[in-house]
DNA sequence: ATTATATTTTAGTATTTATTAAAAAGATAA
DNA sequence: TTATCTTTTTAATAAATACTAAAATATAAT
């Protein structure tokens, strides 16, 4: 075994976050780049409110940024290292590219 | 959006079952190659009955095969998309390689 | 100040998931 | 056939997660 316990918690943690399908259409979305969290409810349904919910979720798991201005929320995915994950699920297993 | 509600339902069913920790180390136990259920056993603590039903989670999952042969069951990764989400994993969320 | 807009937080309930222990099933060996 | 070994299944309880609705916060506009 390579992984310490830590890591292995660390990194089953984050994909916790990412293994729900709001949660996993919201990192899909923000592969375009930053949104607001109106944008992102009006992208699917939802209630906004469940929507911020999902959202802390992944902040909490380190998946995302959050960057305010005025009243807006503007959230991007954290790093390469989320990008390149998010590129590797869709390159595997999502039939069309 | 690219991806169907089948689609990312299917996904994030996936992920879910790898989002575990021993689920997490089981499967990069099997990185290494074919496993029986006594061989992972060993290699992590747990019961292996607990061992045993994750396997089952991986298993409904589509993440993993089993082989039969005599009364041992063996295990191994799926296919080469399995492979590839857990060599990306590897690279982009554990500091030593 | 008051109202409106955007988002978050809290609280409650329902659902899902995990763990433990015991029982069962299947294959082999004595 | 009885015993043994490997693995799976079942059942029960505990713990974590999700969803809804309501209340709260913070900024902006009137």
């Amino acid at each position: 075994m390579i992984f310490s316990e830590k890591q292995i918690e660390s990194i089953a943690e984050m994909l916790k976050s990412i293994a729900h399908p709001i949660r996993l259409k919201i990192l899909c979305f923000l592969m375009e780049g930053e949104k607001n969290v109106g944008e992102i409810e009006s992208e699917f349904g939802s209630t906004i409110s469940n929507i911020s919910q999902h959202l802390t979720v992944l902040r909490k798991a380190n998946i995302i940024n959050r960057r305010k201005e005025a009243n807006f929320m503007y959230y991007t995915l954290k790093d390469e290292n989320v990008s390149n994950l998010m590129r590797t699920i869709k390159i595997n297993f999502c039939s069309d590219s």
